[in-house]
DNA sequence: TCTGGGGTCCTAGGACCC
DNA sequence: TCTGGGGTCCTAGGACCC
């Protein structure tokens, strides 16, 4: 049996711990420059605020309503989700963390699941203040369904399912388009072919399946079928892929502002492959226009560069991202967003040197982890490359950001008693 | 005025090899 | 008249997830 832990609302629900006055209030929580709704409490999904609206379009809903609006402030939310992970790793025997607020937990040997999960759900409520739903059931895909049910269906917060017969019946009343791996395109595809259940696609022809939703839909239904195709995975994999992008604050136009940026993104990246113990040899760099504006004044393009050597020096990869930047920049474009996506990573172990490099690689190595430990210990960007900048315009608009209360000394709470 | 960021996997098609 | 069979690798595009 598998049992998959929820954050409820989880970022809303992070903004509550410290501002407990906002207990049923709605509370939503915007994307970066403050662009849409990321999350929000049931209060406000219940005066119909959509997720991913607009903010700016959401105003006068939000004014109306007295709805408490945050920046989002990933700082804080990152480090609760760390607490509630270990929490949970501490009390399960076997753990996959799948994503910032969703863990998979193995439950077996334990003799009784419900009341396990019921402590559990206590346990990290009364720890870190953050609400969870539980479902439990025979697969990842049918946990999933259990945590829907017990989120929205039941008052103890945690949904047990192992019959069949139960599943059957939960199945009959779950609708297509609420599966995990249903998404809006598949959504669409099954209801025009009569699909509407989850019972109803269970009971799909199986090639018919693979055939039109590839393999991925074969195991979903399998899944369902309490037939496990899903293994947990409790290693943490390499990730293959690491892209740093942001949208601006305003219109970049100027070449150095946009190097400011790009050169910014390259080096988290680099952060981030040292932080994984990773090495890349593949930079992409893209700009673009804002596409939310007229048609003629579009202009999206993109660079690849192959390094000889892997490398997650920041000093090396944010100089190979230049010269990709250097390729692609138009003047007369107001840029709306930049990214550097590193790809065709390795681990640090297996690093390749080329016959004829004569890069000092150790040297670096120093100098990177040196500035890495500042700004582990100082706060991020620190000590930072001179190419990213000192007025950064181009920055986040966060006009609602929240204290980061658990992980910067100056903005822990003081309570006045 | 204003519209997020970060991932994975699969498939088809094209280019190439013998 | 009549043009094989068996592979690999890469990329773009499309689907999904949080």
């Amino acid at each position: 049996m598998i049992a998959l832990v929820d954050c409820n609302n989880f970022y809303a629900s992070c903004e509550r711990v410290f501002q407990p006055k906002l207990e049923n209030k709605p509370i939503v929580v915007l994307s970066n420059n403050d662009g849409c709704v990321i999350a929000r409490s049931n209060e406000a999904k219940s005066l119909g605020i959509k997720m991913g609206a607009p903010a700016f379009k959401m105003k006068s809903i939000f004014d109306h309503h007295n709805v408490h609006v945050f920046s989002s402030n990933f700082a804080l939310y990152g480090d609760l989700s760390n607490r509630v992970m270990q929490i949970l790793s501490n009390e399960a025997p076997g753990i996959e963390i799948y994503s910032i607020d969703e863990a998979f937990l193995d439950v077996k040997g334990i003799t009784k699941p419900f009341k396990f999960s019921t402590e559990l759900r206590k346990k990290v409520g009364q720890w870190t203040g953050i609400p969870v739903s539980i479902g439990i059931a025979p697969t990842k895909t049918l946990a999933k369904v259990a945590n829907h049910i017990a989120k929205k269906h039941s008052k103890e917060g945690v949904f047990f399912m192992k019959k069949p017969s139960t599943i059957n019946q939960v199945l009959k009343n779950f609708s297509v388009n609420e599966l995990w791996g249903i998404g809006r395109k598949y959504s669409e595809f099954l209801s025009q072919r009569g699909y509407q259940t989850a019972y109803d696609l269970v009971n799909a022809n199986e090639s018919w399946i693979k055939n039109n939703m590839t393999i991925h839909g074969l195991r979903m239904i399998k899944e369902l079928k309490g037939i496990s195709c899903l293994p947990l995975e409790y290693e943490t994999q390499r990730k293959k892929n690491i892209c740093t992008s942001r949208s601006f604050g305003m219109d970049v136009k100027k070449h150095s502002e946009l190097e400011e940026a790009v050169a910014s993104y390259a080096s988290t990246c680099a952060m981030k492959l040292r932080k994984e113990k990773s090495l890349t040899s593949s930079i992409l760099v893209f700009i673009k226009t804002n596409s939310f504006k007229d048609l003629n004044s579009q202009y999206n393009a993109c660079q690849k560069v192959i390094l000889d050597v892997p490398s997650n020096d920041s000093m090396e990869i944010t100089k190979q991202a230049l010269i990709a930047l250097e390729r692609i920049y138009k003047e007369g474009f107001s840029y709306k967003k930049a990214g550097v996506i590193v790809g065709d990573i390795i681990s640090e172990e297996s690093r390749q040197l080329s016959l004829f490099s004569n890069q000092d690689i150790l040297k670096t190595k120093n100098i990177m982890s040196a500035m890495d430990h500042v700004n582990e210990k100082m706060g991020r960007n620190k000590v930072r490359l001179a190419a990213q900048g000192f007025d950064r315009k181009w920055r986040l608009k966060q006009e609602k950001l929240s204290s980061c209360y658990t992980t910067r000394f100056g903005d822990i709470l003081e309570v006045n008693i």
